[in-house]
DNA sequence: TGACAATGACTGACCAGTCAGTCATAAATG
DNA sequence: CATTTATGACTGACTGGTCAGTCATTGTCA
């Protein structure tokens, strides 16, 4: 009973629903005037999304429910379509949102002018592991291994903004390591990858085995730049 | 192995259907005709563990049909269940299975006795990435980098039978390396984790990145290990 | 009050797991 | 060896539960 009433005339969709591109963000918001309603969306709006963000670390993009996700927000599942299309553009919408912040992290420690290239790298790998390999931002990481063949404009995304230029700007420090004579190998500078290699195992080990033996992996990282850099100085 | 005894009762079915039985299908197995029952049985649970594998790799376990591994496998949903108890420690039997030819695939080369460590190493590398990284195997390695966390107990035995074997043997020919002088970072001893970082990351570019930019993993593992051994002697 | 935001009960599709029934094969019998 | 009977591997329609997505209703702000 009741159900054929689908078939009836559906209220009026004139207006698409609602979309989200209101909700662009982008940086400063100057557009509309400090509103309590759009204030409050916009805080349901990082709340399920930061409360999706946790449900598909945990469990992956299949097996999470949008009832749990709603409920942890403190959301009814229907808010969450009123900022989402679906589950999958939410999966890839909140992937790339989360993405930005993670470069940002990376690329903005401060540059000392008057660093070593080795100096510069450490910092790169001190803060690689401080702010990501041991946070959700590490997670997120795996997240993106574990599910980019099944979302391939994930994969895309993530090439393009991480590793793409995450290999390029590393290739520029390993080049300019070389012209300073801080570098022998110059075959590195064709394998930016082994630089950063360390990092990644470090995130793997941390979110698979670290309950079976701890990893100190900035150590680990040092070592790994011991030989490329030659041995430190302190013992 | 070890299935449920399978209830027995006498109804008359509304339907007949089913003679598919002698038709084995297309594909693979012909000429060698059925043999005895045992043998049947154990191509058809192999075959299940081939589809299951496929499966998996594609899709992930949350999102892999049964139905779709039974026709993949060429054989009923219900025959699934006669062999394993269900989804999930199928999926656990799955990768035990799987991974032990992994370990054997590994250390199965030749130790040539009068190699030098690198060339022990380098040999490592080269079948690394010829069975495993450009294999159905290092899918499997992604597979388990993904699903770890969920399947706690799946982890733990690729830490116990891989990882930690792995290290161990890798530490031993470190030291090795160190004693005959072939290794002068005495630190590495510490982190074998190093020497087959740039094996985790041809795996990962390999199911990940490689449509964007292809990576000769061999090239790069052995500038890594130029790091570590130093220079080779051809340019 | 009118417009829009939010809700959560509901629907329909989907899918893991079941089980009554079938039939090829093995074992028993003559 | 030919025939009958017993076995259990195999099948696939079916069930019960789950969950993405919908929408009529209710709540809230301007």
């Amino acid at each position: 009973m009741t159900n054929e009433a689908t078939k009836t005339a559906r209220k009026s969709p004139p207006k698409p629903a609602n979309r989200r591109a209101g909700a662009r963000v982008s940086a400063s918001s100057k557009p509309p005037p400090p509103s309590n309603r759009a204030e409050r969306a916009a805080e349901r709006r990082g709340a399920i999304i930061e409360a999706a963000m946790d449900e598909f670390i945990a469990r992956g993009f299949a097996a999470t429910r949008l009832d749990d996700i709603a409920k942890r927000a403190g959301v009814a599942k229907g808010t969450i379509y009123l900022h989402f299309k679906d589950k999958e553009s939410m999966f890839e919408e909140l992937i790339r949102t989360a993405i930005v912040p993670l470069i940002s992290r990376l690329w903005g420690t401060p540059p000392q002018p008057g660093a070593s290239v080795r100096d510069m790298v450490e910092g790169f790998a001190k803060t690689f592991i401080e702010e990501v390999a041991t946070t959700r931002r590490g997670d997120l990481v795996r997240l993106i291994v574990a599910e980019g063949p099944r979302f391939p404009e994930v994969a895309d995304f993530y090439y393009r903004e991480v590793v793409s230029r995450g290999l390029t700007g590393m290739r520029a420090l390993i080049e300019l390591g070389i012209a300073r004579g801080e570098i022998q190998h110059k075959n590195l500078a064709r394998f930016p990858q082994i630089m950063v290699a360390p990092a990644l195992i470090a995130v793997i080990w941390q979110s698979l085995f670290s309950k079976h033996a701890p990893l100190d992996a900035l150590e680990m990282f040092r070592v790994h730049l011991d030989l490329i850099f030659g041995e430190r100085k302190t013992a």
